[in-house]
DNA sequence: GCTGGATATGTGCATATAAGAATGTGTCTC
DNA sequence: GAGACACATTCTTATATGCACATATCCAGC
């Protein structure tokens, strides 16, 4: 086998920490983690500026954090599942832990409350 | 309750995750995972100059993820035990990676091997 | 095609981070 | 206390990151 690692190759689980090592893209993922949301649904409950909202969730999908699906003038965003063993294991205590943060859940469903489950505007 | 944390504080866990989003602090972590070592072990088992190793050492120490145990002339640094349950989960989720990195363990058996179990030198 | 709302991207700036070289601190031995 | 060794800190340079602002793109409805 040429070119084995000889080392454990640490650098999936490098890129997924980076990309969670900021608390605006925690905290999107922390909504996300609660089900598919579009950009205004995530800008809203944030309370940032859309280009900040937008310039997170590309470093997150660049990352392969999340993946993203248009519908009309929405595009929606979800979690994705982890290629790697290493990634899905810390994203499954990750997600476990916002399940946990019923403060979170609730203010979630307060937006979806306001906004709609399913409209934006 | 006055100041009452109104959205789920991720504070903690971005701290932790922006600690653990670098290669290098990664690998050591890893090593630190199969107990402790002093700064040379890791110098010798990372091939990264001595100023580098004791840096990230530093960082990882103030993101509270190792601390150090002076002995005589060497420092040994172990992984601590995290104080937050969501961080404590995320580290479980990482040490159990290693541990089946089977080939990380290798690595780490040879040095020690080689260097010694409790002398660095 | 034009307009307006939703989202994405470019730019400039301030700050943070990493690596290497040099130097400083602490501890042991003699 | 002088020298040797282990480790920490500082400095400099290169690069990366986050934010604010402006601008561009994409889509729906007319």
């Amino acid at each position: 086998m040429p070119g084995a690692a000889r080392t454990f190759d640490v650098a999936p689980i490098s890129r997924l920490f980076k990309a969670l090592g900021d608390e605006t893209r925690l905290r999107i993922v922390a909504l996300l983690s609660h089900g598919e949301l579009c950009v205004c649904h995530v800008q809203e409950a944030l309370k940032i500026s859309q280009p900040s909202v937008s310039r997170h969730l590309s470093i997150l999908r660049a990352a392969r954090v999340v993946e993203s699906r248009r519908e009309g003038t929405w595009v929606y965003y979800r979690l994705i599942p982890q290629a790697s063993a290493e990634c899905k294991r810390q994203m499954r205590a990750l997600v476990e832990t916002f399940a946990r943060a019923s403060i979170l859940r609730r203010d979630l469903k307060r937006l979806v409350k306001v906004r709609g489950p399913e409209a934006c505007a």
